[in-house]
DNA sequence: AGGATTAATTTCCGCTGTCAATAAAAGAAG
DNA sequence: CTTCTTTTATTGACAGCGGAAATTAATCCT
């Protein structure tokens, strides 16, 4: 994260207090006693840590008049005031931006897309600062400040440093965006590659809430996989992990744009998906709503393509679960707009792939618009202001 | 892991003590000022916290005379008295106990081997028990106590129950291993996978050293996965992680015994060596040994099987590095007496499988003899009993 | 009005690790 | 041979965090 200007700071000095923001965040409203079991801390550090998070206009208390026990004390449950902060996710792509402005609670207040002439950084910067300039405009009428900018970029991205080291999507190489975009906007700027993004939001405000160890696996242009072990988003110590689109799954499959054949995302990404269409039907197939059309029309060679691309991924995710072990597995992405052609075939790759225990591992698809990423970059940006002075525990 | 007895505790009752001395135990010979700096702490701390450790004779203190330099107080270099304290480290295999006897520094003192008639858990009790007392009359010469023992068994272990849950290969369903192997031996047990505890004697006293990601990878009967990411043991959800040998790396492959085709194990597990040099070539294949032999001798077709094992390994581990992203690679097993004949293949087919920075990782052949298996169980006896009442940080 | 019951808070206390100052153990310099 | 310099280790005062137990608060029930 980088910020030069001296930005609002958020009142969480202890880790404890930080530990009972998150639980509140994550877990709903929750009253002190339930906060404080969650969190692993006495009520009476609960208390403490809470009331200058209060103060603050951070948490709010709302005895929730409805459904409260019949006996003893009403309970004072605790929530966290989404109003008082907002932030900017923004997802850049070869061809636009996605911006968009969410609470503290990472609820999706405005979305707006900014088409990107050429993905030079130059231009990228311009397009996102008129994007963050808009949005924060915007942010007036919503009587809070935005008090953080996060931005996704696929790729090979330090987020400690705020760089980008490499995109092959838009080309770059060792980008220092967090620090670029910092000084065009003014804002604190968390940078992160896009599926880590994706998987910090599912962590904190989806489906992958209260667990410490699942998977997010994206279904669109590439096949891509943000996972969370013992609780912690996986970075890898070179900064890429989770490069599940180029797990081999047939040595005779198509060529990859990676050098290599049968990879997932060569089946089942979509110019794979747009090509291996176009070839079993002979059709003009020119992107993949075209191929959609078609399976959806009952055309046979089409349903058999994103059959096998049904099977590559439930293989894919099986690698994952049979060396991981995750509680559950996320299946998102624009893909999934596919999601009745091939949930199946997941279903039945990964089952017959996943070995022993691994098969307990729940798969859920999730569909999700693609605004969703940009949610993503605002859950990191949420995270860094919440975090800012904290420490990774090395070791 | 079980104990009945009141047995020795260690006196670390801090977590800084604790940390100092994995730091002092890993490290080697560091004086108090490298020791803070390494642990993230203050030279005062670690002075209080090792004092009661001194005290204990756990650590020591030696002036190395040679090597100091010529200005200042010379320094008083911490290290572990491995002397201090033994423990036992035990693999279970469908035919033989291996044991070893190890010191607090994890050498191998004396090693062992029992053979088994029959692998239900009473006989393996039974030759446990005759293996430890064995084992503990010998220590009786070498003036320490013997402070706890490892098991490590094939398949799905909780180690926090010390259960076995499953274990094909003894086909063994929900046994309380610890808590019988305590009974009978009055040692404190810990009881875990015997890959993963091969990995933990890794991270803490082999090519893991300091590292926070890296994978362990066997080659042998079985083709194992140990994984340490953010500096843990992956344990997985459900218990079971680093299925490596499952991965499929050619669907069109022989069939495993898992039901899939072409997975790592069916290509470059013992038995599948076997089988297919036999059928290459056409003579009589006992075992790997043969195998192997056949290919030393220059028969073309066994040297080709042993040529694709690499390959299947090399992607394999490509897979891993590519998910996770880890800094190391560690290749050990048995099945590294072929090392010669695929390491070639395995880089070749790591590099190419390899996506991006992973194939920056480091990939490392470690021939390990046979009775590493139990010095790993050592090494979670070791943990264990460092870390007696330490709590893992859940979340 | 006085329990009964559950929630939250307060007060006090112990413990851990840091800071800054100090002691220790040498060689170097005069 | 004393004193200075340099580096390492220790000491003691101190601050902060979180916990235990007692206390207060808020409500319903009798």
């Amino acid at each position: 994260m980088h910020s030069t200007r001296r930005a609002e700071t958020f009142p969480a000095n202890t880790p404890a207090a930080s530990q009972v923001f998150t639980t509140v965040l994550s877990h709903g409203p929750l009253t002190r006693l339930e906060a404080a079991r969650r969190a692993g801390l006495s009520p009476a550090a609960v208390t403490k840590a809470v009331r200058p998070l209060i103060e603050a206009g951070y948490l709010t208390e709302d005895a929730d008049a409805e459904a409260r026990p019949t006996l003893g004390r009403p309970a004072n449950p605790l929530r966290v005031n989404g109003g008082r902060a907002l932030f900017i996710g923004a997802k850049v792509t070869g061809d636009e931006i996605i911006g968009v402005l969410t609470d503290l609670c990472c609820q999706v207040r405005i979305s707006r897309h900014v088409p990107l002439s050429a993905p030079d950084p130059r231009a990228v910067l311009a397009a996102l600062a008129a994007l963050v300039q808009d949005l924060m405009t915007e942010a007036h009428g919503l009587g809070a400040g935005v008090l953080g900018l996060g931005v996704a970029v696929s790729g090979d991205v330090d987020r400690g440093a705020g760089t980008v080291r490499y995109s092959p999507f838009l080309e770059w190489r060792d980008v220092p965006l967090a620090e670029l975009a910092c000084t065009t906007t003014g804002l604190p700027v968390t940078v992160d590659n896009d599926v880590r993004a994706l998987t910090v939001a599912e962590q904190w405000f989806g489906a992958g809430v209260g667990l410490s160890d699942f998977a997010v696996v994206t279904v669109g242009a590439g096949i891509g996989c943000g996972l969370v072990v013992h609780g912690r988003v996986v970075a890898g110590a070179h900064g890429v992990a989770g490069e599940i689109g180029h797990v081999t799954v047939d040595p005779a499959g198509p060529p990859c744009h990676c050098g290599n054949r049968g990879c997932v995302e060569a089946i089942a990404g979509d110019a794979a998906i747009v090509r291996q269409v176009r070839e079993a039907t002979g059709l003009t197939v020119a992107d993949t709503g075209d191929a959609l059309a078609l399976a959806h029309r009952g055309v046979a060679g089409a349903r058999e393509v994103y059959a096998r691309a049904g099977a590559a991924i439930g293989r894919g995710i099986a690698t994952v679960a049979n060396l991981l072990g995750p509680e559950r597995v996320i299946i998102s992405g624009e893909g999934l707009a596919a999601h009745d052609l091939f949930a199946e075939q997941i279903r039945d790759a990964f089952g017959a792939a996943a070995f022993g225990s691994a098969a307990r591992c729940d798969v859920q698809t999730r569909p999700l618009p693609f605004e969703q990423w940009a949610r993503g970059a605002a859950a990191t940006a949420i995270q860094s202001f919440i975090r800012a002075d904290e420490q990774r525990p090395g070791r």
